[in-house]
DNA sequence: AGGCTCGTTTGATCGGGATCAAATCCGGTC
DNA sequence: GACCGGATTTGATCCCGATCAAACGAGCCT
């Protein structure tokens, strides 16, 4: 349809090759996906596909984070999962589009037309595989999320949240001693966290607030957060 | 372990040979499945699998309906799955079981040793790619179940539900014209409906009363439902 | 600087659904 | 038949989080 945005894809300077599904291929297979694939730079707020469309993309994240989205007609959306680098979006075998991606930062992709994809995994069980994991995976947070959404308080999503969070930020190979005060941005505002958490952007922030006065958390900026006791917001993550 | 429990499946008679996974086997690959599965009994209320069990065991639904129950600890348990004829459950190349499955009603089972299934899988491409469709779609499903969860009132969520069971009920290859009277009857108690949409047993019996009085639906049993007016009742499954 | 927009915080009120409690219905068994 | 246990229905009350409303703060553009 459109030309290429930018230059085509090169994996050999891919920054998430070896995490993203790619890193099952070798040189020689790689450079089959080399030629179908083409990078794409996204602006936040952007959509990546719409919801009902034709699923004629699928592709890796390389930077930034998006946002899947379920949410019809009125104003009331839900977040229903988010994308970070060398995630896998996209249905290969989907008819349509189920949900709409979103950027939620300015991000980078590595896109490839679908039927080009299939084809593929149709020669390379192993990446079919490694889809297959991850697909099994997402279903099991999508499921962990549903407990969450239909049966926690406020107070222990927002806790959970933040630990989720902090774990996410926590693995880039850094820091500080496990326990000790972690400090992170989070990626999302107050709204899209409530929009992930299935409830209102007052709450949420009424939720921080709390945990601030408590002393269990600082918040330096507005997307920033100090972890100062990790074990008591995991036992605000688990009270009834 | 166990020594086996029934005879040895005999997939020619497989109620749901043309519908599960196995459909996509012809015979000659069907023998090898054959040798591997056993036919298992199990009475309502028996656990399959616990959650956070190694997963020794994958299978298929032959009858019966079971419950994928995520739920910690306390009283509170979240119901993020229903597993119905024909469906797979189990976790090919995942390490432990992650929900508690459960019958509901006294149920069948084909039933196979996990490493023995993942070695089909790896001759069976075309039976991994069905797995990865019906993951997707599994995945698909409880996102927007998500979307159910976290933003339908009660109201909208016991009118979607049972517009989901009619169509279960109905695409039997039954009976009545479109929008005319269907009756049917509920796999769940009140208190497993409620384990569903994330709400409490009183709620839910108090809007099927509420959809009773207002002539939408009949409850001639505490199983049977019969809908009366489903073009209402979509209408209430959608409102704001 | 001013004025703008957008995100965040805080306050006041309201209501939907949870919770507590009790009555009713039904399918069993003796 | 009488009894019993579990599911369901109905009623009364309470509380958490949504909603409505307004103030506050921080970039950003002219």
């Amino acid at each position: 349809m459109t030309p290429p945005l930018t230059c085509t894809a090169i994996c050999a300077d891919c920054a998430v090759r070896d995490r993203a599904l790619c890193g099952s291929l070798d040189d020689r297979e790689l450079r089959a996906l080399n030629a179908l694939g083409q990078r794409r730079r996204v602006a936040a707020g952007q959509a990546v596909a719409w919801a009902g469309d034709e699923a004629i993309l699928c592709g890796n994240i390389l930077s930034g984070t998006l946002k899947l989205v379920a949410g019809p007609a009125d104003g009331r959306e839900q977040i229903v999962g988010l994308l970070y680098p060398a995630d896998f979006f996209g249905q290969p075998f989907g008819g349509q589009t189920d949900f709409t991606i979103v950027a939620l930062s300015d991000a980078e992709l590595c896109v490839f037309p679908r039927a080009g994809f299939e084809r593929v995994l149709d020669d390379h069980p192993r990446m079919e595989r490694l889809l297959l994991e991850r697909t099994a995976a997402s279903l099991r947070e999508a499921r962990r999320q549903m407990l969450v959404l239909a049966r926690q308080s406020a107070a222990e999503k927002v806790a959970g949240f933040l630990l989720d969070m902090a774990a996410r930020a926590g693995d880039g190979g850094c820091c500080a001693v496990p326990g000790g005060p972690l400090t992170f941005d989070l990626p999302l505002t107050r709204g899209q966290i409530a929009d992930v958490l299935g409830m209102t952007i007052e709450t949420v922030s009424r939720q921080l607030t709390r945990l601030k006065n408590a002393g269990t958390i600082a918040l330096p900026g507005p997307r920033a957060v100090t972890i100062r006791d990790a074990a008591a917001l995991a036992a605000r993550a688990e009270a009834a």
